[in-house]
DNA sequence: TGTGCCCTGGTA
DNA sequence: TACCAGGGCACA
């Protein structure tokens, strides 16, 4: 599942080989896809140029010379690929932005629940968000005004992306094992040292993520890496006590019962 | 605040 | 062949 620094990553690609260029056609592959992006808006991005791609949480915008905006969310396993026009399609390929480049971007997405949507200029809304947890913003003291009056469970609360933008499932967990505090844990009871160590924790799990899909053979490796993520019965690193799992919010929790304390 | 839904590839 | 995975949203 792609997360912050997924996404981060694949904005990056995205913007080595479309800025600058226009995008000549327009193919929507799934129905899906089609729901939220008619006809008319297939026709409405059609001989646009993309000026700028900006990535809020794990949204990317297009932004396109007439101002409007293409908003793309790649949830669980959408991914950017790129092939030559003339090129077969890679598999799961769901839309395609055909560029005067001659490239073309597919949006992959094997589970077919990304999202795509345009939006006229100046009609796009931010969802409320709260500070991305790689910038100076995602302070203790907002942080904790956050969670202040959040009586769930830290775990589902983490979630929440009007806490903090970009974390997903799996760095949760990781976080939250880093900082030695129980999935259950109740959000609003976290001392200022234990919220402290969490978002230490976030930021460093963020960093240290792999920047490319994580299903993708190379990084097998940092799947490996993952200390309780997926690690169901497995030894925990730091005390070999067998990590469990806890479904929260029909999300899987894996934690140390000894390390992770409520 | 919690639950169900969207989707389909991969796994048991 | 049935079921599980899950981000974000609608809804209760």
């Amino acid at each position: 599942m792609p997360e912050l620094p997924e996404v981060e990553a694949a904005a990056g690609r995205l913007r080595g080989l479309a800025i600058g260029h226009t995008i000549v056609r327009v193919q929507v592959v799934h129905p899906a896809i089609r729901k939220r992006l008619p006809a008319g808006a297939q026709r409405a991005l059609t001989g646009r140029q993309i000026d700028r791609v900006e990535r809020r949480a794990k949204i990317q915008l297009l932004h396109l010379d007439d101002g409007s905006l293409l908003e793309v969310h790649f949830r669980m396993t959408g991914d950017w690929e790129f092939t030559p026009a003339s090129a077969q399609p890679p598999a799961h390929s769901r839309l395609r932005l055909e560029l005067s480049s001659g490239v073309t971007v597919h949006l992959v997405d094997g589970r077919a629940l990304a999202v795509v949507r345009r939006h006229a200029p100046g009609a796009w809304v931010s969802p409320p968000l709260g500070p991305e947890p790689l910038t100076e913003a995602f302070t203790v003291e907002a942080f904790a005004a956050a969670l202040a009056t959040r009586r769930g469970p830290i775990k589902a609360v983490l979630l929440d992306q009007r806490v903090v933008a970009g974390v997903g499932n799996i760095y949760a967990a990781e976080a939250l094992w880093v900082a030695r505090i129980h999935p259950a844990a109740v959000a609003r009871t976290l001392s200022v040292a234990r919220l402290t160590r969490l978002r230490d924790a976030i930021r460093e799990v963020l960093e240290h993520a792999p920047s490319g899909r994580y299903y993708a053979r190379e990084e097998a490796e940092a799947v490996a890496a993952w200390r309780v993520y997926d690690a169901e019965d497995a030894p925990c690193p730091r005390c070999q006590t067998r990590i469990r799992r806890l479904v929260q919010g029909a999300r899987s929790s894996y934690y140390c019962p000894r390390c992770q304390r409520r």
